[in-house]
DNA sequence: GATTTCACG
DNA sequence: ACGTACGTGAAATCA
């Protein structure tokens, strides 16, 4: 017996959607015309991912009209204690409207009567006529309309709940989540009451008694009418108190059905977008990702209208060499295909573009590489003839040296946006010029050319042209450098370690199994929450974001105390976790041809100026345990070579002293005192001949949390005490390093006025949260602001030492290299017998670093190290 | 693809 | 009314 499916209606209720997009917890977005654009973005993804998901057949989404209700009426009070709306969300309703119309969803809103009585009185309508809607919305109340349908007879009504991971309910849900069926609702919700829609309920009654009255009596009234029989001495005078408002409460958590709404399914069928207006929409409002999903056709000036391919050496030649000196011609170089998405050490480059007016480009690629290379050749090493690049690492490795390159569009533009992760040619055009490349040929190139000097200007108008010349375009080479020399790792160490650990692994689970009583997945954060506070009743002191029960390593610890099997947990976790990231994987990067690993730096992936390392990372190897050191001690240098570390210590807290200039801390570095020890003798009094070692390791988590923008309950958490005694370490250090109150207090002024932070030499974040109105969203922003010019000053100082030590190894004719950045650790792989020089060299190469700010106010110092692989230096 | 956890500075 | 120290990248699970 075949059916045809019942077609379904989707309802939104907008408002509802609009609270929790203007409450989602993510950072200010601003159109280009800055105007906070935050409650149209997240309601046009989750438009989105409801139309991608469910493919609805019908439409409608209902909004509340500004005009008196019958609920008004029957209770002044009702909404009348609602805050206004907030000026900030009101002025982007209009967006939503439009990006409505922009989407063809048809928009429903009648006076006089609330979305949700529209929505209630629809449904039944469309279930009446035999279709299956979906309500979607996160209000409670609305689960009173849920109902199952009956195959081949009337629809069904479901609820979706956005906010509960897009869970469907039918009727047995209903009574899973309240208790009660959908027709008791009403009434539960009226003994309740709800704080969002205002509705009073009874004092003293909550969810759980909700649900039991209403269970034992059947409605609301006969709850009121059987008060003296309850037991319980709360309930009792609850009902007997609050009789009025709870019969008031029924009628408002009373869902109309029956208001005079006549459902016209026609005008809800789905309709295509309307493209055009949706692009101008997104345009508008500066929504790149969104405005990249519409594939949006080249704009017309952008379209290169002449180019021409090369296919021989000779013509390629020619045509470079008809470049005239001086002019700047853009270079773009097209990756294997099955490289595409790699872009590292070994990608193969498979054409080149190059465009010298717009409009004009040509693309030449010949069948050897080499060949390709060796015709760019006068061309690249003549410094005269400028060079137009994006990434300029990859150019680097792909061709060799560069000489000349003037614009790197990439570093412009994360020098411009540096909390933007994405910064691909794509993604830059698109920001730039609202608009997608067609992927005509030669179009690389030529869009290059015209993006150059437009990001070079933003570049000088704030500021940014010293960080550019001086750090991060000549840190470009030295870091391809870098990864093509790569790191040599030994696999046997490796493959030695992992039959180790796998005998553990087993050892550990079986002992994790036993003491749970049973065996399940050790790795499921799920399986195992519902192992200690389900079946062991431990008791949950932390939740997640999506509120599941945290069972993260520090609550773990605070659980080993009351049961054995968290401790077992924690010590299966740190071998599985060394395992499967390190020793497992590290062996299948080793590349075939040189036997050596070669990570990939990424020159624009941080908000602050650091560096990144990625395939594999390399900057977050092992080392604060005994087993992981043992991973570190794969990392060998090649027979007859040393490795030497050489790195900054406390760097940051170095240039705290600097930026704040308290007396204090200038003197405990002048002096080369330990800082932490000093931070302990003037926070708890105590000279540093008679501290304990508790006394250090404290201080030393004020001083880190000082770097970090100290909250009283962040260091509580760190140090596990209470927020109240953390208030007095924090307010005891600045007592002592009054210097350091002041400055951190003159920075967030400072970033409050401009809405950005700077470091020493000028690179920009921009934090606009700063303003925010949310507090953990405006806290957020502060820590940042504050950690932010030290983190990045410490990231610029690193990298222009490592631009003058990458000079220096090439002029000096090392045979040594630089292979690694770890934040404030360079590490090089060193013939024995330069070992000396090198640490001569590298020494006042760092601590000397040439500055182009001014010296600093505190000596740097950098410890040296040296051993045949990583973990056993000294 | 999102979430959780955890390795590093 | 929330969910915290700052900055990363990767693996495993689960939907």
């Amino acid at each position: 017996m075949t059916e045809a499916k019942a077609k379904r209606l989707f309802l939104i209720d907008a408002m509802g959607y609009i609270f929790r997009a203007y409450h989602a917890p993510m950072e200010r977005l601003r159109s280009p015309s800055g105007m906070p654009t935050k409650v149209p973005y997240v309601f046009a993804n989750m438009l989105r991912r409801l139309l991608r998901e469910h493919a609805p057949d019908y439409i409608g989404v209902v909004f509340d009209v500004a005009a008196p209700t019958f609920r008004d009426k029957l209770y002044e009070a009702y909404k009348a204690q609602r805050p206004e709306m907030p000026e900030d969300l009101a002025q982007q309703l209009p967006y939503v409207r439009r990006l409505c119309e922009a989407l063809r969803l048809p928009i429903l809103e009648y006076a006089g009567y609330e979305a949700d009585d529209v929505i209630g009185t629809l449904a039944r309508q469309a279930a009446e006529q035999g279709l299956n809607v979906v309500i979607v919305t996160s209000d409670k109340d609305m689960l009173q309309v849920v109902r199952t349908g009956t195959p081949g007879g009337t629809g069904s009504v479901h609820v979706l709940i956005p906010t509960k991971n897009d869970l469907l309910v039918d009727e047995q849900k209903v009574e899973e989540l309240l208790g009660v069926p959908p027709a008791k609702v009403a009434d539960v919700m009226a003994l309740m009451g709800d704080a969002i829609d205002n509705i009073p309920g009874a004092k003293g009654i909550g969810e759980k008694g909700a649900r039991e009255l209403i269970c034992r009596f059947g409605s609301a009234e006969a709850a009121l009418e059987h008060a003296a029989e309850v037991e319980s001495k709360r309930y009792r005078q609850a009902l007997e108190n609050s009789r009025d408002a709870v019969l008031l409460s029924k009628q408002l958590a009373q869902i109309a059905t029956d208001i005079p709404v006549q459902l016209e399914l026609e005008t809800l069928r789905r309709q295509p977008p309307d493209l055009e207006a949706l692009r101008t929409l997104y345009a508008e409002l500066g929504f790149t990702s969104l405005l990249r999903e519409l594939v949006a056709p080249a704009a017309p000036g952008l379209q290169p209208n002449q180019y021409r391919q090369v296919r021989s050496a000779a013509e390629l030649e020619t045509l470079l060499a008809a470049i005239p000196p001086g002019r700047e011609a853009a270079l773009w170089l097209a990756l294997d295909l099955r490289e595409e998405e790699e872009g590292g050490f070994g990608s193969g480059l498979a054409a080149v573009e190059i465009a010298t007016e717009p409009g004009r480009t040509f693309t030449a690629w010949l069948d050897e590489p080499n060949a390709l290379r060796a015709a760019l050749q006068p061309w690249l090493s003549d410094p005269a003839r400028p060079k137009i690049v994006h990434d300029p690492k990859l150019a680097e490795l792909l061709l060799g040296p560069v000489e000349g390159i003037r614009h790197a569009t990439m570093l412009y533009s994360y020098l411009i946006r540096p909390t933007t992760a994405k910064h691909g040619l794509d993604d830059v055009v698109l920001r730039q010029f609202n608009t997608a490349l067609s992927g005509a040929p030669g179009e690389h190139a030529d869009v290059l050319l015209r993006l150059a000097p437009l990001l070079r200007a933003e570049v000088e108008a704030r500021g940014l042209l010293a960080v550019y010349e001086k750090i991060d375009l000549p840190l470009a080479p030295v870091l391809a450098r870098m990864e093509r020399a790569g790191v040599r790792v030994e696999p046997e160490v490796l493959g030695r370690l992992a039959a180790r650990m796998e005998e553990e692994l087993a050892r550990l689970e079986r002992k994790v199994f036993e003491l749970a009583g049973q065996e399940f997945n050790i790795n499921s954060p799920q399986q195992l929450a519902e192992i200690l506070y389900d079946k062991l009743n431990l008791p949950v002191s932390r939740r997640t974001r999506t509120r599941g029960r945290s069972t993260a390593a520090d609550v773990l610890e605070e659980l080993a105390a009351k049961h054995p099997l968290p401790r077992a947990v924690l010590e299966y976790r740190e071998v599985a976790k060394l395992k499967s990231t390190y020793v497992d994987a590290l062996p299948r990067l080793i590349h075939p041809e040189t036997g050596r690993l070669h990570t990939r730096f990424s020159q624009t992936g941080t908000a602050t100026g650091r560096l990144s390392s990625s395939n594999p990372n390399l900057q977050n190897i092992p080392v604060r345990t005994e087993l992981g050191r043992e991973i570190r001690a794969a990392f060998a240098a090649e027979p007859g070579w040393l490795l030497l570390s050489a790195d900054y210590s406390q760097i940051e807290l170095r240039l705290l002293a600097h930026f704040s200039q308290d007396p204090v801390l200038l003197e405990a570095f002048r002096k080369g005192e330990d800082i932490h020890a000093r931070t302990a003798a003037e926070v708890f009094g105590v000279p540093a001949v008679s501290q304990t070692p508790e006394h250090r390791r404290i201080a030393k988590v004020i001083n880190f949390g000082i770097l970090y923008g100290v909250s009283a309950f962040g260091l509580a958490q760190q140090l596990g005490i209470e927020p109240g005694e953390a208030k007095q370490f924090i307010a005891a250090y600045f007592e002592r390093y009054p210097g350091v109150k002041r400055w951190l207090e003159a920075q967030l002024d400072e970033v409050r006025r401009t809405q950005y932070t700077r470091t020493l030499f000028g690179r920009i974040r921009p934090i606009p949260e700063i303003l925010a109105q949310q507090n953990a969203l405006r806290g957020f922003a502060e820590r940042t602001a504050l950690n932010t010019p030290l983190q990045g000053t410490a990231a610029d100082l690193i990298k222009l030492a490592m631009i003058d030590i990458d000079r220096r190894l090439r002029q000096e004719q090392f045979r040594a290299r630089m292979i690694l950045q770890v934040h404030d650790e360079l590490l090089f792989e060193v013939p024995e017998t330069e070992l000396d020089r090198l640490r001569t060299m590298v020494r006042p190469a760092m601590e000397h670093v040439e500055t182009f700010a001014g010296p600093l106010a505190v000596p740097l110092v950098v410890d040296l190290k040296a051993g045949r692989n990583w973990r056993d230096l000294e």
